[in-house]
DNA sequence: CTATAATATAGACAGTTATCTATATAGAAG
DNA sequence: CTTCTATATAGATAACTGTCTATATTATAG
């Protein structure tokens, strides 16, 4: 669970890798319109990009030339979901 | 914003760190009976907890001999508002 | 003042990360 | 088949990370 979790984060614990999941979840999905967004080379953009996928946070799709990629929700909500639950435990446990 | 959302990602970005958040919020409040729970040295442990306190994500209070550590809640919060806003922008731009 | 307990700092080190340039691969279009 | 376009890989590199041991600092208690 916790490994889980600073594994997703450890995706996020990048700006530039942030700013990714932003363009994409407004509608960009192609890497060749991605480099013109973000201050790094091709190949940086490749290596964030895989990363992303790696974690599981984005989907990736080819399609011909191009590669399409996807945010995927469920890991945000498990994100949302863990967090959450953390602050529950507080309100319920706290005894200091 | 998305390098403070990178910043709070990083801090938790490592699974001692997590579990360090855990116990924290569970109740416990010192250092000398966190490492008990962790393998990790004692000056491990002073690192991670420097880190979670420089990412604002704990707070730290020095009570003699002892340092009581807190999470902060509002960090938490600012990470589940800033993903949950990332969903929203999806379900009404999403354009492809 | 000295001993003990909690925490911090210094220094070392192996492993990882983000970045680049240069080059390769793969598919589309002529 | 060649050219163009999108993406990936290789290799290099400087910076950062997590960890340790050894030592220092700080505060309490005897």
């Amino acid at each position: 669970m916790s490994k889980e979790i600073a594994s997703l984060a450890k995706a996020l614990s990048d700006e530039n890798r942030v700013l990714i999941l932003e363009l994409l979840i407004k509608g960009e999905t192609c890497g060749c319109t991605l480099i013109d967004k973000l201050p790094i080379s091709q190949p940086t953009m490749s290596y964030h990009l895989r990363l992303l996928t790696d974690s599981g946070l984005i989907t990736s799709l080819k399609e011909g030339v191009w590669k399409k990629h996807h945010v995927n929700m469920d890991k945000i909500d498990e994100l949302i979901e863990y967090l959450t639950q953390l602050k529950k435990v507080t309100t319920v446990c706290r005894n200091d």
